[in-house]
DNA sequence: ATAAACCTGTCAAGAAAATAACGATTTTGG
DNA sequence: CCAAAATCGTTATTTTCTTGACAGGTTTAT
């Protein structure tokens, strides 16, 4: 029950949950930190040792139940409560985002859309209208807890710019470029920099 | 010199290479380790022994040669060539990934596009005509090197039984689950691991 | 031309992460 | 009901990664 944790573990997290969702969908009810680490290609030791990092959820000779630990995964990453999103950026990674989010992930609801391209404000994705920049720089500054950039990245700097003294607590932040700012969590994605390991790895086999 | 490099390096050189490329666009020549750390909030020491691992590219009291670098890094990881791609899967995630690799990455050449949704085969995108999923599956036999999956985890895992045979290399996963193949690099991109850890984060603040 | 400032490559030390080991408790199976 | 097998939480060990230190070469400024 330390208060820190880090980085390595809170990346994994997700990664169990996926795992504990499957085995929920086949009707496994417990599992073994030793089944599950074969599993998931992982050791039964870094799985006890991550998981302890929050308390025992665990019990000696059974193993954990599948869906209690995945309720407590929920909670500690805080997937147990709702989150309002707002989007910068509704082209077609932002369409992508937003069906899967309005689809799949029911902890989070989209209450704000953006895009300042001719033609853009007004129209409606998934019954939500788009606003201009102007409009949404308004309402963006109370009631969005996570901002969505999926727009180009000198975009996103200008957004950046706009973020001290809203409310808004964390960014996931699609556009080519990182940046930071006091107060809030940001998480700068950049999708291609997977695939370029990728080709080191093509190019480097073993 | 040696020749293995760890993940740890090799997932931070298309970082590298992002930040070499702002300098380029600043007509920045030669920057130092210490500089670069600055800029890219690391350790002067990372940079170096990062480096390191493929031979010294620096010179003492001067630096690092901006261009040279970002050169090196691109023969490193391979970019220095071009591969072929095909897609499976061209709903509004896969289009925008073609749109983006097709605008911004040289190294990649889009050769085969697949979905199997009605309606879909024949349909074009930038100019490639989509094909139902017996042809593709004809046509991926030979000269696609990197295969990349937008489509759901059963077509993911699906596509995956096909591999065995193929001359595909490597594989871009953004479909829901995971999967390995021998012989074939697989990179499973898992978008929404990274906000549910933005979750974690804005729960957990410092 | 010379001294001072700079900066790399590499080695060594320190920190962090992953794995293994093990005592303690629970379940399973006769 | 009891012994054997299973399995956790935790501590110890090992491995990996990061940071610091410094010798030796380069550039800059006078």
């Amino acid at each position: 029950m330390n208060n820190y944790v880090s980085d390595a573990v809170i990346r994994r997290l997700p990664r169990y949950r996926r795992y504990l969702k499957k085995l929920q969908d086949q009707d496994i009810q417990r599992i073994s930190s030793k089944e599950l680490g074969e599993i998931m290609d992982v050791t039964a030791s870094q799985i006890r040792q991550d998981l302890n990092h929050f308390g025992g959820f665990g019990q000696q000779g059974y193993g954990y139940g599948v869906k209690e630990l995945d309720q407590k995964l929920e909670s500690i990453m805080g997937l147990d409560r709702t989150y309002t999103m707002g989007f910068v950026g509704c082209g077609r990674l932002g369409e992508a985002i937003i069906n899967y989010i309005n689809g799949h992930e029911p902890s989070y609801k989209i209450v704000a859309l953006c895009d300042n391209r001719p033609g853009m404000a007004g129209k409606e994705i998934n019954g939500l209208k788009i606003q201009d920049k102007e409009t949404f720089r308004q309402n963006m500054r109370t009631g969005i807890d996570i901002l969505v950039i999926t727009a180009p990245a000198h975009i996103a700097e200008e957004v950046a710019g706009d973020l001290a003294g809203t409310e808004i607590k964390g960014v996931w932040n699609f556009g080519h470029t990182e940046f930071n700012v006091k107060g809030v969590k940001v998480i700068n994605v950049h999708l291609s920099d997977s695939l370029h390991s990728l080709c080191y790895y093509i190019n480097h086999p073993d």
